[in-house]
DNA sequence: GTCATTCTCTGACTCTAGTCAGAGATCAAT
DNA sequence: ATTGATCTCTGACTAGAGTCAGAGAATGAC
């Protein structure tokens, strides 16, 4: 059997964590209350919302959500009403009673923390923390995933607002993009044949996106890029656009273009470094100051 | 509520950690076999013995136990067999089959953490491990237990078995230590009202050991102190120490005395940065070349 | 040899966790 | 208004995980 080092240092962690730390997941366990009902009665805490989006966040049965929630109204915990947007939804939130047994989970597993890191020293303490803060990224990183949305799905509508607004925020300081303009135009464009629109996403959240649509035979461009500001430095940019460029070839082109602003000076080195050359300007993009290419046929 | 950076970063990496890598260990799951069983096969395979000594590192209750074992030889994974030594105990062992099997675990552990680190590039992947390897340095580290234990007891002589080979190859290079003589005046020179031995475990296994003795009324001496070689550099001799001085403190001394051998670097170093100073030879111990001593009652 | 203890096993439980197949309400599109 | 899809809830399950109280064999201390 073959492994390599990192694979096993993975595993090793892995292991020695569960069996000290436990099932982690049990920092949670408390009086009165089984584990998949604290969990899910923290994860109301933290983000509520609709049954629908709890389901899909913590891939529960239907059934088995509703038997949870039930538990937890009984209990004086957790109000649950229609969503007035979609009567079939029901709103879940905490009732006061619940903030409080939420505050109490919160407490517990602070303390449980505390516990694990109280007998080091102030040095070793802060290596792990460094260490758990560096894992933590990567693992995030890791775990990521990339899929190709409909550019008027929630998620793309979400990953969009967020791309318009940091760029707007970087590069005009007003905000006098025109959203929906650039959204009309993006839901012909950016869907096959002619293009792609795909969103990253960790844990349901949209965390980056990209869109792929075509000048011209064999030529196409990559647009609306966008990574969020808590994941820079994790590679997601570089991976991210790697991927565009394996749905460019797809769509069967041999060169991508990508236009972007002074301003982004991040996204800049990573287009170098990543093996975009600058060109001349090639459209009349007013926010645009800076051009690239490359080629995706060699290499 | 306060808390304190280390503990919210350890929070956040727990949940993001579960969330991601899933329950860990379900790294198990596989065909026909529930996730206890095969976690139990799995350390069986890892290190076969008693059943009574797997219900002590595993923690499981005595019935539960026998039950899996049951299906396990059932399942003609494992043999079950009187221990010799202990005819109420049972050993258990894998069989080829078995053997069979948790290699198949193996691989698919492997292949589930394979699939986490994938994703990364190279340089990422070095850095995760990094990270992963420091955090299960300090967390095993963290989690040690410290307990008083008979120095007769199989903990303590396990412990002292490794202190003595470890002295041995060291110092002498030939191992003339006389061990069981220097076993025999422990059993009466390091149980209290005189004296106490400690044993550090980690996952039910010595990783460190140091008893006190009394010299004179109000003088204590700190003997067969030993920390494992994997071990070294996660501040356990420190804190082995501090819990030794404490102990010497309960038995009523003022001062502790210590004597090493100068090819002890590390120990010695130690030593120092614990807060002893050199002193004049006080025994006649013939391995012993340096001397120190510490005040407890200060500071 | 006696007696308390230790180790394992069995039977009888409880409690979670989770699955599956509908039923009924609501919505979006035509 | 009809139709197909979506969302939630209920009932009826299964299986896993673990607890508890003994019973019987073996052991160690006296």
């Amino acid at each position: 059997m073959t492994t390599s080092p990192s694979v096993d240092v993975v595993r090793r962690f892995n292991r020695s964590y569960t069996q000290r730390v436990g099932v982690l997941e049990e920092s949670f366990l408390g009086p009165d209350m089984p584990l998949g009902t604290a969990r899910l009665l923290y994860e109301i805490g933290v983000a509520p919302g609709t049954a629908h989006a709890l389901r899909t966040r913590l891939e529960l049965d239907s059934g088995y959500l509703s038997r949870l929630l039930r538990r937890l109204q009984d209990d004086g915990l957790v109000s649950v009403a229609p969503d007035p947007d979609d009567r079939r939804r029901r709103r879940i939130d905490l009732t006061p009673a619940g903030r409080e047994r939420w505050d109490e989970l919160e407490r517990r597993s602070a303390e449980r923390a505390r516990r694990l890191v109280a007998p080091l020293s102030d040095r070793q303490q802060a290596r792990l923390v460094a260490a758990l803060a560096e894992a933590d990224l990567l693992v995030r990183a890791a775990t990521i995933e990339i899929a190709t949305v409909p550019p008027g799905s929630e998620l793309a509508r979400r990953a969009v607002a967020e791309y318009f607004a940091e760029v707007g925020a970087r590069i005009d300081g007003t905000g006098t993009f025109d959203v929906d303009a650039a959204l009309a135009a993006d839901a012909h464009r950016l869907v096959a044949p002619h293009g792609a629109f795909v969103v990253a996403t960790s844990a349901g959240e949209p965390v980056a996106c990209g869109g792929v649509q075509t000048l011209e035979d064999g030529s196409g461009e990559i647009k609306r890029m966008w990574v969020d500001g808590s994941w820079r430095g994790a590679g997601l940019g570089a991976r991210l656009l790697r991927h565009l460029e394996d749905v460019a070839r797809d769509l069967g082109h041999a060169v991508v273009h990508l236009d972007t602003n002074a301003a982004l000076t991040e996204a800049i080195a990573m287009y170098e470094r990543s093996g975009y050359r600058r060109v001349e300007r090639y459209n009349d993009n007013p926010h645009a100051t800076h051009f690239f290419a490359k080629d995706l046929t060699a290499g």
